[in-house]
DNA sequence: TGTACATCAGTGAACGCGCGTTCACTGATGTAC
DNA sequence: TGTACATCAGTGAACGCGCGTTCACTGATGTAC
């Protein structure tokens, strides 16, 4: 999964083949066959991997926060940290978004994100139920939160050079924090 | 250009073949290659084609805004107006920022793209200079006003059951004012 | 207007590369009694 | 402890499909004089 994540960062979508994985691991192709059953195998379960450790980076920022704006700034800079800190994972929880792999393994995926999702539901839920941010649901609460934070790395991911991830922690938290204040 | 998002929109990227733009289009191979030149021309050309139409969408919106704040939310709601009407174009837009053509024809497509950006950025520009909104840097501003709108579309597009765009378009807009307004 | 030629638009069978996948196999480890 | 067998982990050459691309070609349109 190493192998695979550093492949896609080096070389795209065409150099992310099981050839490649398999060269550059010094893993056999019947191997990575026996364990992960197909190529799509391989890319969901690097994917998923990628995935709980950015979710699980969120939940690390905010778990020791005692209020909602400290909680929603830390998740802003935890989120552009993330992107910073772990750049190939970053880019390939992105660029997998459209895969086919996602599809295929739906519902296995969607369990485990849910299952990583869940201490940051747990921690805002409190702060939602306070009133202190506002009352929308949460998918649309999640939208706010991390839409801009997440747009802002996947332009930084694409080497968009307008895109200043310094800047972005200092705008950022304060403006997110604006747009789910309660009352 | 338009078999080529049908058949992304119907099969992704596994059936976004020149074969089968070139069966379902009724325009042979040859031709093809001779107007586009390859399989990445003929994407470069439909993305662009569908990034100019969304950003047209949005300039529309808020040319005929007068205040800051309006002109805010008509972007927001121009931008899921956009994905939700013209749905095909809006995945192809969100679900090819990572495709190998991008890179292959970065220098010609961000030109398209400032061009059709400009309108944007003039309208906004007065709101920004009289200080009706914070005062960042244009990208900045730019993942503030698109960012919840944009992670919207994509859960929306990647057919996530939990978002709703019509509860999208009652939330949204104000707290994405709230995020940018000035002072 | 006619002739000669150049350029452009379009055709589709054929090619060959690279990819995901298969499969018969080896060797190590676990289990029964 | 020894024997027989089952299961698991790992190997890599070989396969075949489908993809982007090529190319020799036809026919239509434009240009020169």
């Amino acid at each position: 999964m190493d192998s695979a994540i550093a492949l896609f960062s080096k070389r795209g979508w065409s150099g992310f083949t099981i050839h490649a994985v398999a060269q550059m691991s010094r893993v056999s192709l019947g191997s990575l066959y026996h364990h992960f059953g197909s190529m799509d195998g391989l890319a969901a379960a690097t994917w998923s991997r990628s995935l709980t450790r950015l979710l699980d980076a969120l939940a690390h920022a905010c778990a020791s926060k005692r209020t909602a704006r400290t909680s929603v700034e830390a998740l802003v800079v935890g989120y552009l940290d993330f992107t910073e800190r772990r750049r190939p994972e970053a880019l390939f929880i992105h660029a997998a978004s459209w895969a086919s792999f996602l599809v295929e393994h739906a519902e296995r995926l969607g369990a485990e994100k849910a299952r990583a999702f869940e201490p940051l539901l747990t921690h805002f839920a409190r702060y939602v139920a306070e009133g202190a941010v506002v009352r929308a649901s949460p998918s649309m609460l999640e939208m706010l939160l991390i839409g801009p934070a997440a747009e802002t790395s996947r332009r930084w991911l694409a080497l968009d050079p307008s895109i200043d991830l310094d800047e972005a922690r200092r705008v950022l938290p304060a403006a997110t924090w604006r747009s789910v204040v309660g009352r």
